[in-house]
DNA sequence: CATTAAATATCGTCC
DNA sequence: GGACGATGTTTAATG
């Protein structure tokens, strides 16, 4: 199946930017911000009309070889067909697929897709939701400001209990490391410059270790769980159907 | 297109794990770790052999929708055409696509992919040539373990530089807060244990912010590109070519 | 299975 | 364009 003639179509259908699909047997090298080389196997070519260029093998979530656009595809054939793509802006990263056989070859042209994807039940989802039902946080919270910046960065939420400052970190999931410590900073900032503090770690789980740092430094970790709240989001939808 | 035998034909070449495409015009809910939904258009359906699930719209890196092995995926028709896919282990997840109009469907038997994916130019490359070439680091380095392991994680350099204990992190990319703190963090819990303690970051780059804060603890940051090393990897090959 | 960190992470947003 | 954090991150290594 491999010809002139298919080298030629294939770059006429990337010079139209049509999305375009090549099942095929091939080898592959990488260079870019690492580098890397795949021997032969059957693997999935797909060329998008904004250039993207994935190569996806039989299995799992990640292509084996991609690049993300401005790209430039072009097809060769002398001997064997080449396919031959670089990224026109840095950082510089080329994919050089060698196919030794073609088992379909595809090119659409027209496609339209005006649809957006609506991504609910986020963290940001949660900070809102929190933002109108404050005793959540705690029955006697008062909202200071969401998004209070800081030079550390934005605390979630800022208010108070009490006579105390409370900064929140909000985590859609579960909570690390990386999270405890987080929300330790902000307390070591926030203490600096008012008296008393409070820190809050709301989440829907958190790790053994992460617990741990809480803990010593006496910060709160309270369960939420997005998911699991009656969410009227922007749209006034409502998750009855799912939940 | 859309029949009771694409239907059919659909649900057999699915049970028999076939490379799967479907590219058509739906529309799509998704259910699981977040909640999503998007409006009619033309995208690209591909269900793996190993179950992985793929929607791709015409652009972009990353699918629409997708959800990782196991799933389970099958197609009902009545009035019109639904591909119904479920996680079959936790965390439970779900899309439903309503395929309201098909450009085309293929399925792929027999197809063997035995090659196995290479990766250089990683982090783990830089830390093996700089074992090797640990004056790199610093003329006088003497490097005592790399890996070595402590209750906040492992440092990938522990040596000592004359009678300073040095702690040394690497990055293949450039360097951020998260890494200035990390060997902050790591530099904190070495000098409760041995003194004195030199810290040190080494990347082809850091942002502002994260050399300031460098400064600030007396950690020195050295740069270095692992991709402007000439690498022999395991496998005794050189970059000769790339670079 | 949980935890941790790397990744060619990608993506959006803000400065 | 750089920097920063969220992501339905995914993936791999490790206990």
């Amino acid at each position: 199946m491999i010809s002139q003639e298919l080298c030629d179509r294939i770059n006429r259908d990337l010079g139209d930017r049509r999305f375009t699909l090549i099942v095929c047997d091939c080898s592959i090298e990488y260079y870019g911000r690492s580098r890397s080389e795949i021997g032969r196997g059957h693997r999935m070519i797909v060329v998008k009309p904004d250039t993207t260029i994935l190569i996806h093998s039989l299995s799992g979530f990640k292509p084996v070889n991609w690049m993300s656009p401005p790209t430039e595809t072009i097809a060769e054939y002398e001997k064997e067909l080449l396919l031959h793509s670089q990224r026109t802006k840095k950082p510089y990263e080329e994919i050089k697929i060698r196919i030794h056989d073609v088992l379909d070859y595809r090119a659409y042209a027209n496609l339209i897709d005006d649809g957006r994807l609506d991504i609910t039940h986020t963290e940001k989802d949660l900070q809102d939701y929190l933002v109108s039902h404050p005793k959540l946080v705690h029955p006697e919270f008062r909202l200071k400001k969401a998004e209070y910046q800081t030079p550390l960065g934005f605390f979630d939420l800022y208010g108070k209990i009490g006579d105390k400052y409370v900064v929140v970190e909000l985590k859609a999931e579960k909570a690390g490391l990386p999270a405890a410590l987080q929300v330790k900073r902000y307390v070591e900032w926030l203490k600096q410059h008012v008296k008393p503090v409070q820190g809050m770690l709301m989440a829907p789980g958190i790790t053994a270790n992460a617990l741990t740092i809480l803990r010593k430094e006496g910060i709160e970790f309270k369960k939420i769980d997005v998911r699991k709240i009656y969410i009227k989001h922007k749209k006034n939808k409502t998750l009855g159907e799912w939940c």
